[in-house]
DNA sequence: CCTACCGATCGGTAGG
DNA sequence: CCTACCGATCGGTAGG
């Protein structure tokens, strides 16, 4: 069905006229897009061939198995998740202002590719040891930093004394993943006439505030943040993650 | 692999001794399981019929298709989900108990066999145009009634004013779902010693928590609900969804 | 980077 | 409910 054996000459190949990008990289952008959408078992090898615009024997050529491109396409993700954690770690210190922008960030980095927030939650159910290990690595050394700032923050009466440092950050973290991995469906609980875009937005904002409310004692979070529409933040994909965001938090 | 074209004498079939149940009913438990554990595109027929102790040819007597066998699969969790619902409407009226009792009644419905939430998430991801429509059909309508009574509790100054009662809504059901579907992977956010199933236990009572805080005003939520350990919160799996809980609220 | 090809397994059917 | 079998497609290799 896809490896048609005839017309592929070296023109027109479905290439996406995405400029550049040496052949390596365009068959772990291709196999990210197809893994997310399809899944992994989904997937064949000769589809990701195919649209990157070359042959199956030559995909493996670059990648030796199937597997083994697959955990490229994980590095590959986490490598650009790597470049956001000192942002992330900078902004995790205390007070409601940074862990807004914390949280604007981390949401950032997901909805400037749903993609990753797809992959993360199809690995986690296909192969939940590895992405545990996985979160074990990458995730857990700053989470236990944004732990202890919840935990002094608590000392200091700002934060709700019942609040379950870890459970909490797994919640959110679990939270914003998983919304922007199934935000087609989560859209659908009630749109009486909004747009699924405005409904998008509607929800990552609501994530926001329920991460923020549940949170901080401070009924600053209850009003001020809450109603502000018109605002830069339905970012739009396509962009790699935000950096302009974090400063004008209010 | 699985079609072991020998030693499957009419002795020792691999029933997992289930007692009765006809073999429908079989074969859409293990289909269940498995389309939950691996996905669709990653178990065979012959894997399920396998399971059930019966061949493949055999079970495309009982379910016409594959696809047939997955849309039955959805079918058969949407009439224990369609048993559940009107506890859940009664559960919906406003105030922050009963409230309670709805958070309990649902998540105990997943907790209570986490294939339903692995199943749906697969299939928001797989389908989110079939999940979609589903969600329209079956959730919607109660997920309306739980909105106007938070409306009214906005406007009786109970509940948050900048909450917004669809995406709130929206949210906390996707949390539930995907926080019991990778709880596996959600765990390893942070343990430091601390058991698999402890951890689990933390992230349900946090769930809960942060649903509450971020939507009433009442600091009850934020002081009697928390730190009360040792309850029959922490639901076994295998039993039917919970119908003890929802009294003790407190 | 390609053509040609491999064994294995897939969903599904014939026929009883 | 079974055996036997179908064409299609899978991941991967040989060889250039």
């Amino acid at each position: 069905m896809v490896d048609s054996y005839k017309a592929h000459g070296r023109h027109l190949p479905p290439s996406k006229s995405t400029a550049a990008s040496d052949v390596p990289t365009r068959i772990l952008e291709e196999a990210t897009r197809l893994f997310a959408a399809r899944g992994f078992d989904g997937t064949s090898l000769s589809e990701i061939a195919g649209a990157v615009g070359i042959r199956k024997p030559s995909l493996l050529y670059h990648f030796p198995s199937k597997d083994a491109l697959r955990r490229s396409v994980l590095e590959h993700m986490l490598s650009h998740w790597n470049e956001l954690v000192p942002r992330l770690l900078k902004a995790a210190t205390s007070g409601e202002d940074q862990y807004d922008a914390l949280l604007r960030e981390t949401v950032g980095f997901f909805t400037a590719d749903p993609d990753r927030a797809r992959l993360l939650v199809r690995e986690a159910l296909d192969r939940p040891d590895e992405i545990g290990a996985l979160v074990q690595r990458h995730v857990r050394p700053w989470a236990d930093v944004v732990c202890q700032h919840i935990r002094k923050g608590q000392a200091q009466g700002r934060v709700h004394p019942n609040v379950d440092p870890e459970a909490y950050v797994g919640q959110m973290i679990n939270l914003i993943i998983s919304s922007v991995a199934t935000y087609k469906c989560i859209g659908d609980v009630a749109p009486r006439g909004v747009s699924p875009d405005e409904m998008r937005r509607r929800h990552i904002l609501e994530l926001c505030r329920v991460a923020k409310s549940s949170l901080f004692i401070s009924p600053a979070s209850a009003t001020a943040q809450g109603r502000e529409n018109g605002r830069e933040n339905g970012r739009e994909n396509g962009r790699e993650n935000g950096r302009e965001n974090g400063r004008a938090a209010r």
